[in-house]
Parts: C-alpha cells; structure tokens; sequence
DNA sequence: GTGAAAGCGCTAACAG
DNA sequence: CTGTTAGCGCTTTCAC
C-alpha cells in the first residue's frame, strides 16, 4: 500500500482529466463503460483510496449521523444503539455515538461538537435535567434532520419514536389492581422526561379508572440510582397504610427493590406485588421472576435508524413531523401472581 | 443563527487577512492581544463556526477515533465503552463506533469504512470469527495508532489492554477446587479469541496444579448463545462421571445455566458449583448469587482511551508497544458455597 | 505582527 | 462522453 494517491495520479498516468477520473470512481452514467473500467483498474493496482477529507468538503456533508445518549451502558440504551448502528452500517453511514451522563451541560456540549462536526443527521434521547432546547435548534435551522428517540421533546417538525408509555403505565397498573392490589407504589425517574411522566399518568389514570385513590405519597420520583434503594424500602416500611403492590419505572431498579424487601422479610409476590419496565435481562434472572413492560428497544433503534435514513434521502419530507409509536406489551410472571387463594 | 460565516467575511469586515482571522481562531502566539481580540468578538457576533470539512482537509486529520467491537448491547462492551467515550469526549475527540457482529467480514468492512473516514486511531476488540489481519495492518502501516483491547491480537508494535485472562482462568477453577469439586466443566467460547483460550489454559493449568486429570469432555467451546444453554444442561445430564462445579466464560451464560440446572433440580451449590466470569449485574440477581471474577470494563475503557489518546499526542512511543493487564479479582458468592458440612 | 498565495483532494457547472 | 475551471474553507510557508 503506497503512499497518497489522488485522482490526480490516476488522471497523470491514464492521459485523462481529474474530472473524469472523478466521475468513473463515482460511478458517473455519462463516462463510458471502457474508460469506467481502465481507471477502475489503474485505481486499484495503485491502491487509491478516496479522501473523505475532500469529499466531505466538496459537498458539505459527512455521511455521518451524531446520536447523544443519556448513558451507553444500560442495558436497554446499548440494545438501542446497536439497532441504530445496524442499519445506519449498511447503508454506509458512520454513527458518532456520545453521551450526555444525564447532565444537560454535557448535552449542549455534545450537540455543539457534533454540529461542528458537520453531521448529516443527530439523533437523541433527552438528559434527565434538559429543560431547552436551543443546542437543538441550530441543526433544524440548518435543515439538519433531528430525532428523538424513547426520551422525547415536543420540537415541532421532529420525528420521535416512542412506545405509549401512558398506557404502558397504565397497563401495568392495571395489572397489579387486578391481581388485588389496594395500595400502589409507583417508583419513576424524573418527571422532567416524557417516559417517566407519562408512565405515571399512566398509573394515575388506572387508580382512577379502578376507584382507587392516587395518594402523593405513593409517588416516589428518583434518579433510579442503585443507591437510593434502602430508602425505598424503609419508605415502604414505614407507610401508614401497607404497600401491597409497587409500579417501578425500570426493571434494574425494581430487582433490586426486590432483593432489599427480601431480606427484610418481605415476600413476593404473597405481601408485595412487583411490576418493573422494559424486560431487561435481570427481570428474568431475579427469583421470583418480575413481571414488566416489555420495550422494544433493537426494533425501536432499526427504526430510528431507518427514519432518519429516509429524511436523510428526501423520500420522507422533514416537514411533515411523524411520530412513531411502537407497540409494547405487558408480560406477567411470578412476581405479580395473584396469591390470594393459598394464603387466605 | 446566520448563514455560513467563514473566516473571509470576518477577514473582510475587519479589514485583515484570512491569514489572520485563522491564526486569531487558533490562538497563534504571534498574533497582537488586541487584534484577537477584535476578531474573537466579531467572530463571535457573526456566529462564526468553524467549518471541520476544512480543517480536516487541510489539516489532513479528523479529530475522530474508531472503534470496532463485536457488539453494542452486551453489558460488558457497552461499559468499556462508555469509559472510552468519556475520555475521548473529555479531550474534544468523536467516536465512531461500529460492530462486527462476531462476523470476521464485516470487520474487515467497518475497518475499511473506518480507515476511509479517516479516523485518527482505531480501538478494536476482535470478532469470534477473525483469523488474519489484513485489514487492520493498513492502519499500522499509515502510522495510524491501532489499539486492541480485551479480545486482543498478537499483531506487532500495537498497545493491547486487558486482564490477564489465564490467571483469572486459574483462580477461577483453584476455587472451585478449594471448595471441593473434583469434576469441573468447563464452558467457553471461541478459543480463537485470547480471552477464552487463555481462560481455558488457565483452567487446565489449575486442575494439574492440584493433581486433577483434564478431561476433554469437559472443555464445552461454544458460541455463549443462550440457544445453547438446553445441551448444555444436557450435557451435564448425561456425563458419565457427575460433575460437581462449572466455570463458565461469561456470567450471562452462566446464570442461564443455572436457571436451568435449577429446573431439573440441580441444587446449587450443593450438587454443583457454579462460577462466572465478568461480574455482571445479572451474577448478584441469580440465586443464589453467582461467584465470578470482576473485570473492571469501565476502567478498561478509559485506560484504552486514555492510552490511544497518549498516542495521538505523541507522548508515548507508538513504536515501543505498550501492553496493559488490569487487575483482576476473584469474587466469592453463594454459587459455590462449600456445603459439605451441612450435606455429609 | 500581518499578508499573499499555494495547497489539501474532490466535485460540479459549463463547454465542447 | 470528456475536459476546463472554479470553488469548498482553512492552514501554512514565506515574505515583509
């Protein structure tokens, strides 16, 4: 492999022009087949590579799509992102991948790198502590495609992809009252995000659809950090009235609760009823095994990845904001069993 | 926001040189305080952004870093990674991240992308199915800093970071041994890769440490894919001589091993020991709780970025290849509890 | 301390 | 079907 070869190396040795070396590597109609295939072949003995540098410059764009996370190492977020990367490989589109550590800060620093980094597309999922969105604004201004996936703004004109985690919550509320819960807990992340808010209006609306009294003190709104998990439970330990049934809004946490409330005597599903969220790999490894939502997080990346694609094409028109709701759906297992008939 | 500023309209309007504007922009030494000033302000005003098509072209590099993992959404890839983005991300550089898929093809191919994009450096962590490397020799031979990391070659001159897989392999199945097993399954994956070999070895060279026969019935090299957890159970089912403990080469495996021993009523541990590999979040929501080593991924991942980083630098020597082992260590849990006491 | 000018390698409008 | 000619926006010698 030699040193830089350009165009115009190849244009020098094969008596043509630049141009025309340009246009057969790109496959251009108006060259003709046999001169396509000479420089095609002298391209390849010389081993030429084609300078993105160049490219980039000439035309203005990267063939690069930016995506900002909150963080890479969730389970569900690295099942999304490898669903992004799938189909944005390809079709030849890089992906620079960064993560905002749920700091809007970072956020806004994030965006303004890759916007200066000239990517084509930016795909995001909103910081616990975003409020703004005016780091965002500058990439449609320009006309550069922006979505968000799973934690959601209300920018007009963006594309989201999302499940309905109204009725998600909803659903799993609804499943803990009918397996005879009186007295719910529902565990959510910040209220600030479209996914924990609307999970719990979700779990309102089921207490009231039931007759159940929704009870602030039910709610309990955490950063799902780890270690926030004993004050949880001695919560639960110490409300008034008993706690028979807990809505957690991911399934990391909830095992975890689980395993707290098991040492403390708790058992479950017989006095504590547990529902978690998005069908991670731990819910089904905890014993009893949690029931939860299931979220279809590679299916919901391919998507993202497929939309932006198409925007990126023009076979979508931006203009027109498309929302795409995915379906979840809820899946019981032990930890949700109705145990009434054993142990009355 | 305006329309495409670039250094000749601040040029023009400040009545200087493009020349100027630029050094002003880098902050060149030999530019007066003053007139930076005024440039900075202006630039600012007119809001200018730097165009990195430019740069990159001129400059010839792009501030960008590659990366090729076999997979995103697995817990310990999406760790690593995370720590390597941090690092990269603190110091201003992008990551373009791909995978493999454990497809030696499509390595070849992201690396190819990657070399064209013109990513300053590459990271690689090798797919099950890679054998030569071609492909990543072009990077090497640039003078592109190439760094492996946990799935490592043994390709010259290039910065390798991992654990030192054969002692962790060892201590592994020395505990197992401590705490009385005599037939030890072992379960791993491609033995192409460094990390399974070498775990491998590590295994054989604790059974005939401490005087135990190696019995090649019980080397199980797989894929790790959960499809295969039934033969496996079976397997074991049908040994001729009862097995009494596992080592398997990663937790995710494991713990579904275990799930299933438990369903055709294996006790564990008392019947059959279990030990990990990784220390991922599933080995503490098993119960019993799985025994396994700690591999420090998100260390891992910062070393690696930290390392490449030094490199682009110029404050290592690329040329003195550099390898790092991280430490490594045992975590003891109730997966393979001695219970002789209780059970004699 | 500042300017002029030559690239960096490729693309694309316009001619022919 | 092919060549000419400007860019794309910034960096960087080399002068002054």
């Amino acid at each position: 492999m030699g040193k830089k070869v350009t165009i115009y190396d190849l244009a020098e040795k094969l008596k043509v022009s630049p141009a025309t070396v340009s246009r057969a590597l790109n496959d251009h109609p108006s060259i003709s087949r046999k001169t396509k295939e000479r420089i095609l072949s002298v391209a390849k003995e010389l081993g030429y590579r084609t300078n993105k540098f160049a490219v980039n410059l000439s035309k203005q764009k990267s063939n690069t799509i930016g995506v900002i996370v909150p963080r890479l190492n969730s389970n569900f977020m690295s099942t999304v992102l490898a669903g992004i990367e799938k189909v944005a490989n390809e079709i030849g589109y890089n992906l620079i991948i960064s993560q905002s550590l749920e700091s809007a800060e970072k956020e806004v620093l994030n965006a303004k790198t890759l916007y200066d980094s000239g990517v084509d597309a930016l795909m995001v999922s909103l910081a616990y502590s975003t409020e703004d969105f005016d780091h965002l604004t500058a990439f449609t201004e320009r006309k550069i495609p922006l979505l968000f996936f799973d934690r959601v703004s209300d920018l007009p004109n963006c594309p989201t992809i999302l499940i309905d985690n109204r009725a998600a919550g909803y659903d799993a509320t609804e499943h803990l009252i009918q397996q005879g819960c009186k007295n719910i807990l529902h565990i959510a992340g910040s209220l600030k995000r479209n996914v924990y808010s609307e999970r719990f209006e979700g779990y309102k609306n089921a207490l009231g659809q039931y007759g159940l009294p929704f009870e602030k003190a039910n709610l309990l709104e955490v950063t799902l950090d780890l270690s926030q998990v004993p004050e949880i439970v001695e919560h639960i330990k110490k409300s008034k009235s008993r706690i028979d049934g807990i809505f957690v809004a991911n399934d990391t946490f909830a095992v975890h609760c689980m395993k707290e409330l098991k040492k403390e005597g708790y058992r479950i599903p017989e006095d504590i009823k547990v529902i978690g969220f998005n069908n991670d790999p731990v819910s089904e490894v905890i014993s009893p095994d949690l029931s939860t939502i299931d979220y279809p997080g590679y299916k919901m990346g391919v998507l993202a990845g497929q939309s932006i694609i198409g925007h990126l094409n023009g076979s979508i028109n931006l203009q027109s904001a498309n929302q795409i709701t995915l379906r979840h759906s809820l899946i019981v297992r032990e930890s949700t069993l109705n145990t009434e008939n054993k142990t009355e």
